[in-house]
DNA sequence: TCAAAAGTGTTATCCTTACACCCATGT
DNA sequence: ACATGGGTGTAAGGATAACACTTTTGA
């Protein structure tokens, strides 16, 4: 069996939390160095399956303990597995198994290296929360640039709502595989061997990671930004009691955009997701709110419905 | 390198495909042998990605083109992946990637071995569009002697709509991982060296097949039902041009569930999905019904919402 | 007393669900 | 004329989106 027959597993983690309002997820970045998703090579002999691999590299690499994990998605293309080819056995070819991890509790990992980021530091045109970003008004000259067929227009206006097209906070991923194909993206110009972008096109195009770590975070966000709809997945990132504001803001915070606080709290309540535990936090600032919990049990017991999300718009 | 370091990743196709108002999947059946998904494994250094693999091996095996394709899953538990696990390279632990592919055209492929075999011939317990299915009947009461506890009581009585719960369509693939765990798959008896099941038992809970390629096909099925409701997928099955009740019997086929005739019209109406052709087909046994096709527009142009299933209870 | 945040009331509109009935063709 | 499917009208009830106002605390 020749050498270039080998496959190479690798793993890779997009753990999610909210500290301080903030959406942020766990990175590993060596000193100087882009930053990365934990990850670690799957092995055969010794796990039974990706899932308990997975918790014990992540519990291993930033001493942190997953809850919540879904598979995302199996990366597999050539050239954009690039930096990490070498795993310890030759020119292997790195296949990327990607999972999503939720945790109520973004508490410091103190693992070498390891930290907590926004996530709209990598992708700041995703963060619509206080209008429109700026990011997206620095990057619509460069995307025009690129869409030369009426094709490539439609998909940029649509994508990045241009000319009065509506957001559609969902599509993370395809955002980053539009601006990676049209060379906007600093790991394609990587992958390609192109030269690097002008910095403050590159600033509102957000920070690089090593290797496809950036896809495999956009295709996270945009599952998780989906998921929310359907499943009520949020509340994997919430503690035990928690008000009803700092969780709109938690959903918030993920989505990217403003909700309607009336209808948000009326939407959870129509699905029966939460309950008022008679206790309250005096720590708001204002009138001290009720805390709430999570009713578990209808995960088990019906609809499961997810929120739908009364976004503000605007 | 020690040999059992290898690893080798599968690729299993679920093809999908509408015949005679019935939702078939393409299988590979050798003489006298189960049924299996068409499946090879993956070159790394021959195929740059694993989509051009699998539409290079499906079309090689099985004489057909696929259309739409999306990544389903990859599977890679130890036990799960028994007989294929020799593929040419010695002890190897096989990683199998599964695709979902829909195709318009249900023709006979002519390639040996292979055929389009009804989904529900796998699942009997799926198909309501007959109302409750006689399957069901058969299983509770293997079910109930499963669940000991209260929560795989409340498990089986949500999955399977026992005692008054409502049946949920998308849950394909947790019903069969259920029955899979409660050793009411053969498949389990397999991997478990169990004793086989008694027929009749057998006949309900539907035919297996080789490896864990009905694992692969629930998952699918799970997906097209579920993405059916928020992408407008259904349409990847259909024919340029279609009467509206071929749609729906298409959708009630996926779904295994009847729909109530005019409010899916109304839905699809809504969503602008549709558009009529000023033609009709007149074979159709009655008034003849007019022809309409997808507005394939709307993949890039909105909202995209795909269909809500107005389903008819009982 | 005022700022700050928590927590309602109410309405117009739209969507979903459910009822049944009419229409155009072939036999 | 009648069987067979194709193709609407309409109304009740519920869900959404949008309007702003009251309440309770700390400073």
């Amino acid at each position: 069996m020749s050498a270039s027959h080998a496959v190479v597993i690798g793993l890779s983690a997009v753990v999610v939390a909210i500290q301080d309002n903030e959406a942020v997820v766990l990175t590993v970045r060596p000193r100087d160095q882009l930053a990365g998703l934990p990850f670690g090579p799957f092995d055969p002999d010794g796990h039974r399956t990706f899932e308990l691999a997975l918790r014990a590299f992540v519990n291993d690499q930033t001493r942190f303990d997953l809850g919540y994990v879904e598979q995302l998605y199996t990366f597999g293309d050539k050239g954009r597995d690039a930096p990490l080819a070498d795993m310890g056995s030759g020119a292997a070819r790195v296949i990327s198994v990607g999972y999503l991890g939720l945790t109520p509790s973004a508490v410091d990992t103190h693992a070498p290296d390891t930290a907590w980021a926004s996530c709209w530091r990598f992708f700041p045109y995703e963060d619509w929360r206080e209008g429109r970003p700026d990011a997206l008004l620095a990057m619509e000259p460069a995307l025009r640039a690129w869409a030369v067929t009426p094709d490539q227009l439609a998909r940029a206006r649509l994508l990045f709502a241009m000319d009065g097209a509506t957001w559609n906070e969902d599509r993370v991923l395809e955002r980053y595989e539009l601006l990676y194909e049209a060379g906007l993206a600093p790991e394609a110009a990587r992958d390609r061997g192109e030269p690097a972008l002008p910095p403050p096109l590159a600033q509102a195009l957000g920070e690089p990671m090593i290797s496809d770590h950036r896809r495999i975070l956009a295709t996270g966000l945009s599952r998780l930004r989906g998921k929310m709809k359907y499943r009520p997945v949020v509340f994997e990132l919430m503690p035990e009691a928690f008000t009803l504001s700092a969780l709109q803001r938690a959903v918030e915070a993920v989505a990217g955009a403003p909700m309607h606080k009336q209808n948000f709290r009326r939407a959870l309540e129509r699905a029966g997701l939460v309950e008022g535990l008679g206790r309250v936090d005096s720590e708001t600032g204002g009138r001290p709110a009720e805390l709430f919990r999570f009713r578990r049990e209808v995960l088990g017991t019906r609809a499961q419905s997810g929120l739908n999300l009364p976004l503000l718009r605007d």
